[in-house]
DNA sequence: ACGCAATATGTAATCGATTACATTGACTGG
DNA sequence: CCAGTCAATGTAATCGATTACATATTGCGT
């Protein structure tokens, strides 16, 4: 019943087609369930790639039809449990679809994404989903004119490419107001670098907030960090409380962050939310964990990744076919830290 | 100065030539620098490339040397940051030496992971790393059978494929001789389901280390989990302290789990580790972030990626080689918990 | 200036599939 | 019984590279 000759397993449609006394293109036609073949014939090909133990040769169908069925998509860190469930996202809806999703690691770097990108120009992938800054993006919008890729996240609305993601200005005003409701006056920020755009939008969505309760948003309360581990979380966080007028409120672009600066304030003995209040921005499934459990605004991130990989595929099925940017909702979750 | 013409993008070898005024296997040559060209042909070549925005087609280059470059990994869980950190260790030496990473979730679902092995036998990929249980690579074993693939954490023995992992057995032991050495004496194990082959062997240690001091492990202290999950392992806590006589310590063979022991705990106003004590494994960075801070056993996941990646490669490079299975060193992490 | 070796380049088969087109055979109606 | 249809299958070109082998070019010694 099993396989059985298949001691290398390089069986090619030709020896499947002289076992079964047929042509290759009859193989191929059922193998692919397309034409026309006489039930008998089709047994008679079935039997023999049992027989030889037969799996066709991807590569060479590929080279022939032009397409590699694999959706190539780039994150800045795989680390980042925020990314995992994107990833996760794109992966259902892909292999739904018939394709793999080849994952890949940047670290933000636009040399590393360019060579990953060129993947997508040697035919090992139909198409990407980039989660990378936008700054990077913009960077290398001109080489990647005319591959297919669409933007998750991070998008550059200047170039002119499909994409999803979320009000961030919107969202971080949301969470600043509700710092601000609890009676907050003096509100840090820990902003990652400006290459991201979401840092960009969300700084400008406190400014928002604050602005329309009267305040502002002092030097001294606002710290950049380079990465988003939790180390870097903690090291704001010390960072802020040396200040001579330490605020009574931390608003970070990141529930890893936020994590790290209530690490950094437990060893300083400040409590939290009593000494000083947290707010996180994407609720990883971690902030639910951590004590007290992290308030923060919620992105839905598997849809995120749905929606990706349906505008990819989408894009890839009418390439001519102009897409539009989506945004998803965000949702403020109230919890322990503020 | 930058590509002109390339509009589709399918530019061929062909027309390189053409355009280069010399034969393609001329290009070929100066493409991969293989053969002798006079310099000067050589620069022709070059300049119509440049020109043409000339990208090779890797699809018909693997065809012709029947190799993808492709490296498969399949992780139970992308999410969980254990694994993240292996494929790290994977990525950065696959890329390396060329090779790109095929990142794919199984979900340990043989299903899943029969399919895409099936990426191997179809010549989408040259080898593979599989992080699935190893009664899930029992399972496969037998089809798997020719096709180059490496065991990485998880392994079976009566299989003859090369792996990389740690003593489970050992460092299990050395978690719980820690508990005991603190004084405890009614230990508990939160376990995950035993088709994987780390559960049996951590739990295989946990007795072993229990037997040295004459304890036991009554199956009332003795919870299995069917996920890894924070969720998880906050209703096993719940379950463990509603026993009539309550362990003092628990060792969970994961530090997700333990970290939603810990928040089980903290809902039911338990404290860690004055009322209860806690033990992990793996370390991962979340471990640290928590309050208090997770003692563990750290698991060297980046050297076991790296190692999965260099057993697989040297296999793709000497098939015929026997390569040995290795163990990797675990240490033990006290922090706070215990 | 000649012949021979070494160097440089071209020709064409090949990898393993898909698919347009050609061919074969069976069946139909008149 | 024949022409015409339609169904089933085969033939061969094709995708875009690599590479063994053939051929052309160059340089060198004498």
């Amino acid at each position: 019943m099993a396989e059985s000759g298949a001691s290398g397993g390089a069986v090619s449609i030709s020896e499947v087609a002289e076992q079964a006394g047929v042509s290759v293109a009859t193989v191929s036609r059922v193998m692919n369930g397309q034409g026309v073949v006489k039930p008998a014939t089709r047994d008679k090909v079935l039997a023999a790639v049992e027989a030889l133990g037969y799996r066709m040769n991807h590569l060479a169908r590929n080279l022939r039809t032009a397409e590699s069925r694999m959706l190539l998509t780039m994150v800045p860190d795989v680390g980042n449990p925020f990314y995992a469930e994107i990833v996760r996202g794109i992966d259902s809806v892909a292999r739904q679809q018939g394709y793999f999703v080849l994952l890949c690691d940047t670290g933000a770097d636009p040399g590393r994404e360019r060579s990953y990108f060129d993947l997508l120009r040697t035919r090992r992938a139909d198409g990407a989903i980039c989660l990378d800054p936008d700054t990077v993006q913009h960077a290398l919008a001109e080489e990647m004119n005319g591959v297919p890729w669409v933007a998750c996240c991070e998008f550059d609305p200047d170039v002119a490419v499909p994409y999803v993601g979320i009000d961030n200005r919107a969202a971080a005003a949301d969470a600043v107001r509700h710092l601000i409701a609890q009676g907050h006056t003096r509100i840090a920020l820990i902003n990652t670098d400006a290459r991201y755009l979401y840092a960009r939008q969300r700084e400008a969505g406190m400014r928002d907030a604050l602005a329309e309760a009267g305040l502002t948003l002092p030097a001294a309360w606002h710290v950049t960090v380079d990465s988003l581990d939790f180390d870097a979380g903690a090291e704001a966080a010390r960072q802020l409380i040396s200040r001579d007028e330490a605020p009574t409120a931390i608003f970070a672009v990141s529930d890893t962050l936020a994590i790290g600066v209530i690490r950094g304030l437990r060893e300083a003995r400040l409590a939290v939310p009593r000494d000083v209040a947290v707010m996180g921005f994407d609720d990883i499934a971690m902030a639910a964990q951590i004590d007290p459990p992290l308030t923060t605004i919620a992105q839905p991130m598997r849809e995120l990744g749905e929606t990706a990989a349906r505008l990819l595929l989408q894009r890839l099925a009418q390439p001519q076919l102009a897409v539009p940017g989506v945004l998803l909702p965000h949702r403020l979750v109230k919890r322990g830290t503020a």
